[in-house]
DNA sequence: ATGAAAGCGCTAACAG
DNA sequence: CTGTTAGCGCTTTCAT
């Protein structure tokens, strides 16, 4: 870490150069209305001339406010959350403040350790995601006092703040649906089911349904991770299907996979969604326009999400006694061509 | 913006309690091995103990030396983007870094607020998005002293730290296979042209080989920005096709235009390629693996920019004398099928 | 290897 | 509305 030099202009200059005092020239940064018009102006002008640079780390140091918002999440370049992430940013910075941003790959320990950096800068907000966490990550959390909000999942009596859903009624949800809707032996693909636990929580979802309409065992094809979603969810389908005889529906964790299952039985001459439906998670911005035959889906209201999650955020950081609340913006059954209509 | 109660645990309390000075508690949290073991262990007892975290405005404050770094992208949610902020993400805060991020949705006037912004917290290194920006950004990023690294453009002399490729010679390049497959009439399908420069820069080269190789005007679809580009891009298709006849080849700005093409295509029973060939720009995850025709598209090396670019920062931030270098990427050209083999 | 002292640049009372 | 004064919590010489 090189050393910055020593800031050149600094506040007092600007004073200097303006005939006012430094707390003048603060107030004016921050508020200048609060100023005269006099002044004013006349500050405007040294802040010009003098390419003047207005310092908050010195300023969050002294003041005490904070004026920067975290969020952590598994990964940034997730469609789903590089959609949230987005949206947020713009609330937040539009209020004035800055995003920082961390992510861990589904490894709670490398969560921790974000979290713990993310904490050291005094956030006004944490925005995290998921309710499962290490038992050290909960007590930083809670010891830090900085208000938290949890995104993607609701329950637990962890966070006062919390926007989503939940993931096993989803998961069950769907995977009714495909029965109800006449098939016969229903499967679930992931990827890394190990990590993901809001994955785990769709499988289970799926498992009980199983146990409830199905009269088979349950199928669940668990991924390796790789670089291609697509690429793997292809290979994986064709063997599922030599393995798995009279296989006739398939949830799909994400659209992603969802997707790849489509494509690879289009190749491999599967009627959809007669011989095999098919339905993902996500409601991915590509599914309703697939062809031929567009993906069924299960809408995880992502902007609803983003939305609430920022506002809960902004009001946290500036309301006096605010605590949040618990927004669970549900999730809806998409039926499209992958998947029969209902009998 | 609700006023932190003052920090209860400061690094004196840890100090009184070990037994020790300020200054070297202050050293352990820094560099842990310069300190005796003896003198250490009560330290790290007492952090414990107290639950004490370390302070790093203060820290950065005080020290002079940061610990974050800024990039500002038009769009955290498009998946490029998305996967170059995760890979530097990854890479800058395994190096105990911080990252900031901020968009402006290819607004250069919000990307000199955001860049101002930024600069107000003196990340040690920021990275910006292209070549084109506001006079004064360029004045700001100058005269803060700041290191700036320019992605996915190269060119100029504004940026001694660029990673990127030439975007006219790759939407030349694009075309002009087209063409060389034995595409009669190419038009270019995008979105936002006016915004988005680096489209801007593709498509000129498309004009320029349309110039150079077709014997037809040059067909510029620019689409209106819109929630959704699929469904966009498909309802556009068919209007081009009906109103500009004998067009056999579709460059698309990026591959989710290219991929709604191609879905449109099934639909109206155009035969892909021979009837219409298309190529897009990204080479996205699911180009390859689309059925019944893979999409040909255009790899921009995101992988490679987010690499270099995370090591120049890291380089340019902790590297004393070091300017970056201008590091070019390329691009490949990788025919699938939805083009036709070169003759 | 450790300690003492001197600020970093700004904001927050308070007084005027 | 504006100025004065006193720190915020840490790092950094420079001694020891």
């Amino acid at each position: 870490m090189r050393k910055r030099t020593k800031q050149t202009v600094k506040l007092d200059d600007v004073a200097a150069l303006a005939g006012v005092s430094p707390s003048t020239v603060s107030l004016y940064v921050r508020h200048p209305h609060k100023v005269s018009e006099k002044s004013g102006s006349k500050i405007r002008q040294a802040i010009d001339e003098l390419g003047y640079v207005h310092n908050r780390i010195a300023s969050q140091f002294t003041g005490g406010r904070s004026h920067t918002m975290a969020v952590v999440v598994p990964s940034i370049a997730n469609i789903i959350f590089g959609r949230t992430l987005q949206q947020i940013e713009k609330r937040i910075s539009a209020a004035g403040y800055q995003l920082q941003i961390a992510s861990h790959d589904h490894c709670l320990e490398k969560e921790e350790q974000q979290i713990r950096s993310m904490l050291e800068w005094s956030p006004a907000v944490i925005a995290v995601t998921g309710l499962e966490h290490t038992p050290n990550t909960l007590k930083l959390l809670k010891s830090s006092g900085i208000p938290v909000v949890q995104m993607w999942e609701v329950g637990g009596d962890d966070f006062p703040a919390q926007v989503g859903l939940d993931h096993f009624k989803a998961g069950f949800e769907a995977a009714r649906y495909l029965y109800e809707s006449g098939c016969s032996k229903v499967a679930y693909f992931t990827v890394r089911l190990k990590d993901d636990i809001r994955a785990q929580k769709r499988s289970a979802g799926y498992l009980e349904a199983v146990r409830q309409f199905g009269e088979h065992p349950p199928i669940i094809l668990d991924m390796p991770r790789s670089d291609n979603t697509f690429e793997t969810s292809r290979n994986f389908l064709t063997r599922t299907l030599v393995k798995d005889r009279g296989l006739d529906g398939i949830i799909a964790s994400n659209d992603d996979i969802g997707t790849a299952v489509l494509m690879e039985s289009f190749d491999k001459e599967i009627e959809i969604p007669r011989q095999l439906s098919v339905m993902g998670f996500g409601d991915f911005p590509l599914s309703a326009h697939l062809s031929p035959h567009s993906l069924s889906s299960v809408n995880l209201n992502t902007d609803r999400v983003a939305e609430a999650a920022a506002q809960m955020m902004l009001r946290l950081s500036e309301e006096e006694g605010y605590r949040g609340e618990v927004v669970d913006v549900g999730y809806e059954i998409i039926p499209r061509g992958s998947t029969r209509l209902l009998i």
